[in-house]
DNA sequence: AGGCAGGCTTTTA
DNA sequence: TAAAAGCCTGCC
Protein backbone atom coordinates (compact mmCIF):
# COMPACT_ATOMS: atom_id res chain seq x y z
CA UNK A 1 0.00 0.00 0.00
CA UNK A 2 1.21 3.45 -0.51
CA UNK A 3 0.73 6.09 2.17
CA UNK A 4 1.37 9.96 1.86
CA UNK A 5 2.66 12.15 4.67
CA UNK A 6 2.67 15.68 5.13
CA UNK A 7 3.91 15.98 8.12
CA UNK A 8 7.74 15.31 9.12
CA UNK A 9 9.26 11.88 7.67
CA UNK A 10 12.48 11.47 6.57
CA UNK A 11 13.23 8.13 6.38
CA UNK A 12 16.94 8.80 5.65
CA UNK A 13 16.73 10.97 9.15
CA UNK A 14 15.25 8.37 10.93
CA UNK A 15 17.37 5.66 9.74
CA UNK A 16 20.39 7.55 10.66
CA UNK A 17 18.94 9.14 13.90
CA UNK A 18 20.67 6.92 16.45
CA UNK A 19 17.43 5.81 18.02
CA UNK A 20 17.62 2.68 15.81
CA UNK A 21 20.32 0.21 14.61
CA UNK A 22 18.67 -2.31 12.15
CA UNK A 23 17.08 -0.62 9.88
CA UNK A 24 19.04 -1.96 6.28
CA UNK A 25 19.29 0.58 3.03
CA UNK A 26 17.75 -1.36 0.29
CA UNK A 27 18.60 1.34 -1.66
CA UNK A 28 18.52 5.03 -2.18
CA UNK A 29 15.83 5.71 -0.90
CA UNK A 30 14.49 2.50 0.96
CA UNK A 31 15.05 0.48 3.99
CA UNK A 32 14.24 -2.88 5.16
CA UNK A 33 12.69 -2.43 8.76
CA UNK A 34 12.63 -4.92 11.66
CA UNK A 35 10.23 -4.84 14.11
CA UNK A 36 9.03 -7.66 16.82
CA UNK A 37 7.97 -10.47 14.73
CA UNK A 38 7.07 -7.82 11.88
CA UNK A 39 9.01 -6.48 8.77
CA UNK A 40 8.32 -3.78 6.73
CA UNK A 41 10.30 -2.50 3.27
CA UNK A 42 9.46 1.18 2.51
CA UNK A 43 10.40 3.72 0.04
CA UNK A 44 10.08 6.98 -0.80
CA UNK A 45 8.65 7.13 -3.73
CA UNK A 46 7.31 10.80 -4.23
CA UNK A 47 7.38 14.38 -2.40
CA UNK A 48 5.68 12.81 0.25
CA UNK A 49 4.58 9.35 -0.70
CA UNK A 50 5.72 6.39 0.15
CA UNK A 51 5.41 2.75 -0.70
CA UNK A 52 4.83 0.11 1.69
CA UNK A 53 4.82 -3.77 1.12
CA UNK A 54 2.32 -4.66 4.10
CA UNK A 55 -2.15 -4.25 3.84
CA UNK A 56 -3.86 -1.99 5.54
CA UNK A 57 -4.81 -3.96 8.56
CA UNK A 58 -1.28 -4.33 9.01
CA UNK A 59 -0.30 -1.09 8.52
CA UNK A 60 -3.02 0.24 11.03
CA UNK A 61 -2.21 -2.50 13.65
CA UNK A 62 1.55 -2.32 13.28
CA UNK A 63 3.41 0.50 11.24
CA UNK A 64 0.91 3.75 12.33
CA UNK A 65 2.28 3.20 15.70
CA UNK A 66 5.16 2.70 15.43
CA UNK A 67 6.22 5.18 13.23
CA UNK A 68 4.13 7.48 15.64
CA UNK A 69 2.40 8.91 12.87
CA UNK A 70 -0.38 9.97 14.94
CA UNK A 71 1.81 13.31 16.80
CA UNK A 72 2.15 16.62 14.80
CA UNK A 73 5.86 17.09 14.64
CA UNK A 74 5.26 20.44 12.88
CA UNK A 75 3.66 21.87 15.83
CA UNK A 76 6.68 20.52 18.06
CA UNK A 77 9.26 22.31 15.75
CA UNK A 78 6.93 25.42 16.09
CA UNK A 79 7.56 25.65 19.63
CA UNK A 80 11.11 27.00 19.54
CA UNK A 81 11.56 30.31 18.44
CA UNK A 82 14.12 30.97 16.04
CA UNK A 83 14.92 34.30 17.54
CA UNK A 84 14.45 33.16 20.94
CA UNK A 85 16.67 29.90 20.43
CA UNK A 86 18.60 30.06 17.22
CA UNK A 87 20.67 26.97 18.35
CA UNK A 88 18.03 25.09 19.13
CA UNK A 89 16.08 26.36 15.63
CA UNK A 90 18.89 25.16 13.14
CA UNK A 91 19.17 21.90 15.32
CA UNK A 92 15.58 21.19 14.43
CA UNK A 93 16.16 22.43 10.60
CA UNK A 94 18.96 19.89 10.23
CA UNK A 95 16.70 17.23 12.29
CA UNK A 96 13.40 18.16 10.70
CA UNK A 97 12.19 14.74 9.26
CA UNK A 98 12.95 12.89 12.84
CA UNK A 99 10.60 10.92 14.24
CA UNK A 100 10.78 9.23 17.76
CA UNK A 101 9.81 5.93 17.13
CA UNK A 102 7.75 3.22 19.40
CA UNK A 103 10.37 0.66 19.33
CA UNK A 104 10.75 -2.26 21.31
CA UNK A 105 11.41 -2.43 24.74
CA UNK A 106 13.98 -5.17 24.82
CA UNK A 107 15.53 -4.74 21.84
CA UNK A 108 15.66 -1.07 22.54
CA UNK A 109 17.44 -1.56 25.87
CA UNK A 110 19.66 -4.13 24.81
CA UNK A 111 21.11 -1.93 22.06
CA UNK A 112 21.84 1.06 24.20
CA UNK A 113 23.58 -0.81 26.43
CA UNK A 114 25.43 -2.27 23.78
CA UNK A 115 26.28 1.80 22.52
CA UNK A 116 27.69 2.22 25.79
CA UNK A 117 31.48 4.19 25.03
CA UNK A 118 31.49 3.89 21.31
CA UNK A 119 30.02 5.18 18.04
CA UNK A 120 26.89 3.90 15.56
CA UNK A 121 28.77 1.83 13.09
CA UNK A 122 30.41 -0.27 15.93
CA UNK A 123 27.02 -0.14 17.56
CA UNK A 124 25.29 -1.59 14.26
CA UNK A 125 27.82 -4.05 14.48
CA UNK A 126 27.45 -5.76 17.54
CA UNK A 127 23.92 -5.72 16.92
CA UNK A 128 24.21 -7.16 13.89
CA UNK A 129 26.28 -9.90 14.98
CA UNK A 130 23.98 -10.55 18.30
CA UNK A 131 21.37 -11.17 16.00
CA UNK A 132 23.15 -13.73 13.61
CA UNK A 133 24.33 -15.37 16.40
CA UNK A 134 20.96 -16.19 18.79
CA UNK A 135 18.20 -14.60 16.21
CA UNK A 136 16.16 -16.35 14.05
CA UNK A 137 16.85 -16.44 10.10
CA UNK A 138 13.85 -15.10 8.06
CA UNK A 139 13.12 -13.58 4.75
CA UNK A 140 10.87 -10.52 3.86
CA UNK A 141 8.30 -10.47 1.58
CA UNK A 142 10.40 -9.75 -1.20
CA UNK A 143 11.94 -12.76 -0.09
CA UNK A 144 15.54 -11.80 1.26
CA UNK A 145 17.06 -12.98 4.12
CA UNK A 146 17.14 -11.26 7.49
CA UNK A 147 17.73 -11.91 10.83
CA UNK A 148 15.12 -11.00 14.19
CA UNK A 149 16.47 -9.76 17.21
CA UNK A 150 16.66 -12.41 19.98
CA UNK A 151 14.47 -12.84 22.32
CA UNK A 152 15.19 -12.79 26.18
CA UNK A 153 15.91 -16.22 26.38
CA UNK A 154 17.74 -16.76 23.47
CA UNK A 155 19.79 -14.30 24.67
CA UNK A 156 19.98 -15.38 28.04
CA UNK A 157 21.27 -19.21 26.45
CA UNK A 158 24.39 -18.27 24.21
CA UNK A 159 27.59 -18.80 25.81
CA UNK A 160 29.86 -16.42 27.15
CA UNK A 161 32.07 -17.60 24.05
CA UNK A 162 28.90 -17.04 21.90
CA UNK A 163 27.88 -13.40 23.73
CA UNK A 164 32.02 -12.50 23.52
CA UNK A 165 31.76 -12.70 19.52
CA UNK A 166 29.70 -10.08 19.07
CA UNK A 167 32.10 -8.25 20.23
CA UNK A 168 30.58 -6.60 23.46
CA UNK A 169 33.64 -6.34 24.84
CA UNK A 170 33.05 -5.44 28.98
CA UNK A 171 29.45 -5.04 28.20
CA UNK A 172 28.95 -9.04 27.76
CA UNK A 173 27.88 -9.23 31.35
CA UNK A 174 25.39 -6.45 31.28
CA UNK A 175 23.49 -7.77 28.60
CA UNK A 176 23.48 -11.11 30.22
CA UNK A 177 22.02 -9.77 33.37
CA UNK A 178 19.42 -7.49 30.99
CA UNK A 179 18.31 -11.06 29.33
CA UNK A 180 17.90 -12.77 32.82
CA UNK A 181 16.13 -9.55 33.91
CA UNK A 182 13.52 -9.70 31.39
CA UNK A 183 13.25 -13.64 31.46
CA UNK A 184 12.18 -13.00 34.95
CA UNK A 185 9.39 -10.80 34.00
CA UNK A 186 11.03 -7.76 34.80
CA UNK A 187 10.22 -6.13 31.51
CA UNK A 188 6.32 -6.83 30.81
CA UNK A 189 5.00 -2.99 29.30
CA UNK A 190 2.11 -3.53 31.64
CA UNK A 191 4.52 -2.47 34.22
CA UNK A 192 5.18 0.37 32.88
CA UNK A 193 1.56 1.59 33.00
CA UNK A 194 0.94 4.91 35.15
CA UNK A 195 4.61 5.12 36.04
CA UNK A 196 5.75 8.55 36.03
CA UNK A 197 8.94 9.37 33.58
CA UNK A 198 11.50 9.40 36.55
CA UNK A 199 10.25 6.08 38.01
CA UNK A 200 10.41 4.44 35.14
CA UNK A 201 14.17 5.43 34.39
CA UNK A 202 14.89 4.11 38.50
CA UNK A 203 13.26 0.76 37.38
CA UNK A 204 15.09 0.30 34.35
CA UNK A 205 18.67 1.28 36.53
CA UNK A 206 18.09 -1.10 38.70
CA UNK A 207 19.67 -3.92 35.66
CA UNK A 208 23.22 -3.82 35.93
CA UNK A 209 25.35 -2.00 33.36
CA UNK A 210 22.08 -0.02 32.90
CA UNK A 211 23.09 4.31 34.14
CA UNK A 212 20.98 7.05 33.32
CA UNK A 213 21.92 7.52 29.56
CA UNK A 214 21.10 3.90 28.63
CA UNK A 215 18.17 4.01 31.38
CA UNK A 216 16.59 7.26 29.51
CA UNK A 217 17.21 6.27 25.99
CA UNK A 218 14.93 3.24 26.40
CA UNK A 219 12.20 4.99 28.18
CA UNK A 220 12.33 7.78 25.42
CA UNK A 221 12.89 5.42 22.45
CA UNK A 222 10.98 2.32 23.46
CA UNK A 223 8.38 3.42 26.25
CA UNK A 224 7.93 7.07 23.77
CA UNK A 225 8.27 9.47 27.02
CA UNK A 226 9.22 12.35 24.66
CA UNK A 227 10.03 14.49 27.23
CA UNK A 228 12.84 12.65 28.73
CA UNK A 229 16.24 13.84 28.14
CA UNK A 230 18.91 11.88 27.23
CA UNK A 231 22.43 13.32 27.77
CA UNK A 232 25.22 11.82 26.92
CA UNK A 233 28.74 13.46 25.36
CA UNK A 234 27.99 14.81 22.27
CA UNK A 235 25.02 16.29 24.09
CA UNK A 236 26.68 17.40 27.37
CA UNK A 237 29.16 19.01 25.05
CA UNK A 238 26.57 20.79 23.16
CA UNK A 239 24.29 21.79 26.79
CA UNK A 240 27.54 23.50 27.91
CA UNK A 241 28.52 25.25 24.66
CA UNK A 242 24.96 26.49 24.20
CA UNK A 243 22.92 26.59 26.92
CA UNK A 244 25.65 27.10 29.96
CA UNK A 245 22.72 27.95 32.56
CA UNK A 246 21.08 25.02 31.53
CA UNK A 247 18.49 23.48 28.84
CA UNK A 248 15.02 25.52 29.58
CA UNK A 249 13.41 22.58 30.82
CA UNK A 250 9.62 23.95 31.45
CA UNK A 251 9.88 25.84 28.03
CA UNK A 252 10.43 22.66 26.17
CA UNK A 253 8.52 20.68 28.03
CA UNK A 254 6.96 18.27 27.62
CA UNK A 255 9.11 17.25 24.30
CA UNK A 256 11.98 17.97 25.75
CA UNK A 257 13.52 14.32 24.21
CA UNK A 258 12.48 15.37 20.92
CA UNK A 259 14.68 18.46 20.61
CA UNK A 260 17.71 16.62 22.54
CA UNK A 261 17.27 14.55 19.27
CA UNK A 262 17.43 17.27 17.14
CA UNK A 263 19.96 18.40 19.00
CA UNK A 264 22.03 14.82 18.38
CA UNK A 265 21.20 14.71 15.19
CA UNK A 266 23.66 18.39 14.65
CA UNK A 267 26.08 16.08 14.97
CA UNK A 268 29.67 16.00 16.62
CA UNK A 269 30.74 19.39 17.81
CA UNK A 270 33.76 19.60 15.84
CA UNK A 271 31.35 19.07 13.37
CA UNK A 272 29.27 22.34 13.77
CA UNK A 273 31.63 24.92 14.77
CA UNK A 274 30.83 28.28 12.79
C1' DA B 1 25.98 12.23 51.16
C1' DG B 2 27.68 13.08 46.70
C1' DG B 3 31.57 13.93 43.45
C1' DC B 4 35.57 12.28 40.99
C1' DA B 5 39.39 9.25 38.95
C1' DG B 6 40.43 5.19 36.79
C1' DG B 7 39.40 1.07 34.37
C1' DC B 8 36.96 -1.44 31.07
C1' DT B 9 36.64 -4.07 25.40
C1' DT B 10 36.65 -2.92 20.84
C1' DT B 11 36.04 -0.16 16.83
C1' DT B 12 36.32 4.00 14.31
C1' DA B 13 38.37 8.13 12.43
C1' DT C 1 46.23 7.93 19.28
C1' DA C 2 41.83 9.78 20.98
C1' DA C 3 37.23 9.31 21.20
C1' DA C 4 33.10 6.81 20.94
C1' DA C 5 24.63 7.87 22.31
C1' DG C 6 28.69 5.01 29.74
C1' DC C 7 28.84 2.39 33.81
C1' DC C 8 30.97 0.39 37.95
C1' DT C 9 34.04 0.52 41.79
C1' DG C 10 36.74 2.63 45.14
C1' DC C 11 38.17 6.70 47.40
C1' DC C 12 37.63 11.18 49.39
Amino acid sequence: MNITMNDDFDLKKIAESGQCFRWEPLGRESWRIPFRDHCLRAARIGESTFELDCGEEEYERIWRGYFALDENYAAIRARIEERADPYLYRAAEIGRGIRILRQDLWETLVSFIISQNRNIPAIRRSVDLLCRSAGERRTDRAGEEYFSFPGPAAVAALSDGELKGCALGYRCEYVRAAAEHAVAGGLELSSFDGVSDEEAIEKLMRIRGVGLKVASCTVLFALHRLNVFPVDTRIRKALGLEYPDGFPDERYAPYRGVYQQYMFALGPPSRTRS
